[in-house]
DNA sequence: TACATTTTTGAATGATCACTCAAAAATTTG
DNA sequence: CAAATTTTTGAGTGATCATTCAAAAATGTA
């Protein structure tokens, strides 16, 4: 019955997806089990433990996350043409039905201190992103107005994650996110 | 042995600071008998289930947060004079040792659609604290630059609860914050 | 083909989970 | 004071938790 090594990217698919929707926390290995369609033995020997498997999630996520942002950045001149489409895409995506926020601003805030090697790990990406954001912003600024600018950003995408994840009001998340970043190049977005 | 009943609101203040710091999912009706003192039976008793505990302890929070916005909220002119000092507050909240986000936005976070009706009550009481600021901006401006602004405030709560438990930078947080709500009496703040 | 190695299988494990309930203690009622 | 009611006690419940491991299957090597 057994067949060779199973397709890790599709078992992280599934797994990711339980882990963001449900916490980690709250997805037990039996989930787990199900969801990827795995046996027990076979989880273990390939990530270890439950904690293993959520941090190679955490990090296909995080992958596929930097690599959507950075072909975003690639699409326009600037950061400041750039970041209206980025933040407009992210408040579309908020209006879905079974909208789960962000996995790493989910995993960040459900991490208490006891496990802070994990907490560690998702601190990493998301600064990761910022530093994008931050490399970006030093094109056009000094390197002090780039680094408030990453952190305003930083903070209006933590919003938008948060409020999106309780109100339904695209309208409501644009206006707000217009008034706080006027420096952005928003006439572009026709 | 048994006493008259137990005074509520010790209870609540220990449950609420279980809950706050480790998440719904990771504090077990065990750490509640030992960090409240009850045994079982009398939880069950007084709150159903460990759901109806939780259900009380937001509450008691909020009411908490709602009753020092409120308080703040009164020692100044205008909500843009108070603001700068709330915010301030949170930011200076963010950097103690122990820090634990926001009870209500980790607890928005963490829960799934499975639980729908506690994530409906904690976007009530989130929904409330942005209400209290739209009242207060309808003072100085027109009706749809009051929601505007309400929901940028929010947002950058949110951010600050976001990005003030990951990185430990009062001054990063200081320039965002400063840099996204321009329309706020910041000259005030000493 | 024969043997060694790797991978999968899935029932089973002890620990911990939310929760129960009958007995005991405290309080209220008459 | 005695009976009725309320509250507390805490050992015990079945369910679910993360994890294990010996047996079976698949693959690599000669």
């Amino acid at each position: 019955m057994a067949r060779v090594q199973f397709d890790k990217s599709k078992v992280l698919e599934s797994a990711t997806h339980a882990f963001w929707r449900l916490g980690y926390t709250a997805t037990s290995m039996q989930t787990l089990v199900a969801q990827t369609g795995l046996k027990p033995g076979s989880i273990y020997l390939a990530f270890g433990n439950k904690e293993g498997l959520f941090k190679e999630s955490l990090d296909y996520y995080a992958e596929q996350s930097l690599a959507n942002l950075e072909a975003m950045l690639a699409q326009y001149e600037s950061i400041e043409e750039a970041l209206p489409h980025i933040l407009l895409a992210l408040i579309e995506e908020s209006s879905q039905s079974e909208y789960c926020s962000c996995f790493l601003v989910k995993s960040q805030l459900e991490l208490s201190d006891e496990q802070a090697e994990l907490k560690q790990h998702v601190s990493q990406r998301l600064r990761k992103v910022e530093s994008l954001y931050f490399e970006g912003l030093l094109k056009n600024n000094s390197e002090a107005e780039a680094s408030a600018k990453a952190a305003s950003v930083m903070m209006h995408i933590f919003g938008i994650r948060v409020y999106g994840y309780h109100t339904n009001s695209k309208e409501q998340l644009m206006n707000g996110i217009r008034l706080g970043l006027p420096w952005l190049a928003w006439e572009t977005l026709h």
